[in-house]
DNA sequence: GTCTATAGACTGATAGAC
DNA sequence: GTCTATCAGTCTATAGAC
């Protein structure tokens, strides 16, 4: 029996502009599209987080504390193991690419999807008050590198940072819109399956990864 | 000698959109934002384009068509070879890569960059009034699809779908914000060298491509 | 073609009753 | 905490003089 109370005002505001902010952007959202479309009044929002940019930030803090501790975790586990069991390329870029796909497909929470969509967007969007998130997922970034270096020993730092880039933009336009692989491929790619998605990625990125350093 | 006359009303509302689109945004851009940058009246920009909806459009339409024609030029050359010198899959990497790759770094026109910057976010961005711009990119990439397949003849359909996306995210993450690299490996990724960028692409890309089918 | 002036609607934010 | 009412500013778009 779910013994889940109607929700507060306040979360229906965080819901209702988690869903306006990532489908519109800021700039495209409207405090009275928010409270409309949570059903509250619009003296709400200001009462309980003071501005518009305040609620944004408010949408942001509800979220990112937990997929990146599940990403940090899963680089801890692969890391506990010792010295003499040093992680494998793919295990390190699953720990990194697979709990933000996983939580950018899951069904029974379509918020998620809807953070993963703003978190996507803020990799192509500049001043669309999104810099904090941005810091805060290239700090988890930051302490993926060595982990990387450490699985790819060949590597240079340079071309590390290049390949990592390169990854983080194929991760983001992913989650930015889940449906589009699907669409562009006529439904050959399934976007509903994390996992296979996930799959596909770490394959091309590992060999990416294990490519040559360019020589000039 | 440069015998180039001031520009007019109507390249000078171009240029100030482009900026201030790619800067911030459709919504985040007022008219008078870019009337007062371009230095004209507000009602001149009715005048020449109709509403901020037709000006949008025409920012994009004035540079897509060069950029495109570009890659498929390239393509072309490439298989007017003949088939018993198909391109090796190096040579569409950077047909597919290289005009856009370039352009977004063009030191001489500033426009390019920003146009890019658009083109960029637009990978990201759903509602923004962006549709047509991300479909003309779409049909270029489904024209290069065939050439990956034959210089990848091992993959599925499917596969090529994944691998495709992802580059095209990685490409789109870096003209979005081409210093982003360049600040985040602290100076060690050089920005402004378009060709240092794509030869590390392609390389990474390549071997991302050359990887097995997935099994499962 | 370029300007001023303004319409008409929407914006974030706030004061104050309950 | 929640409401109404409203302020002051911005927005796109247009009418009409020059």
């Amino acid at each position: 029996m779910t013994t889940q109370t109607a929700k507060s005002t306040k979360d229906r505001i965080l819901d209702a502009a988690e869903a306006l902010f990532a489908e519109h952007g800021y700039d495209g959202t409207s405090l009275r599209g928010v409270t409309g479309q949570a059903g509250v009044n619009l003296a709400a929002v200001h009462y309980h987080f003071g501005s518009k940019a305040a609620l944004f930030e408010a949408v942001f803090r509800r979220r990112v504390e937990d997929v990146n501790a599940e990403r940090l975790s899963k680089l801890d586990e692969l890391e506990a193991r010792g010295p003499e069991h040093p992680p494998s390329l793919e295990e390190v870029l699953e720990a990194f690419l697979g709990p933000v796909l996983r939580l950018s497909a899951r069904r029974d929470d379509e918020g998620w999807r809807r953070f993963m969509q703003l978190v996507g967007r803020c990799n192509s969007v500049s001043g669309e008050h999104m810099e904090p998130l941005r810091q805060v997922f290239q700090q988890v970034a930051a302490r993926f590198f060595p982990a990387f270096l450490r699985a790819v020993p060949h590597l240079r730092e340079k071309d590390l940072y290049y390949r990592l880039h390169f990854l983080i933009g194929s991760m983001s336009t992913l989650i930015a819109d889940p449906l589009r692989i699907q669409i562009h491929s006529e439904g050959l790619c399934r976007s509903d399956d994390p996992d296979e998605v996930l799959r596909h990625l770490v394959i091309y990125a590992a060999e990416g990864f294990r490519a040559p350093t360019p020589v000039r």
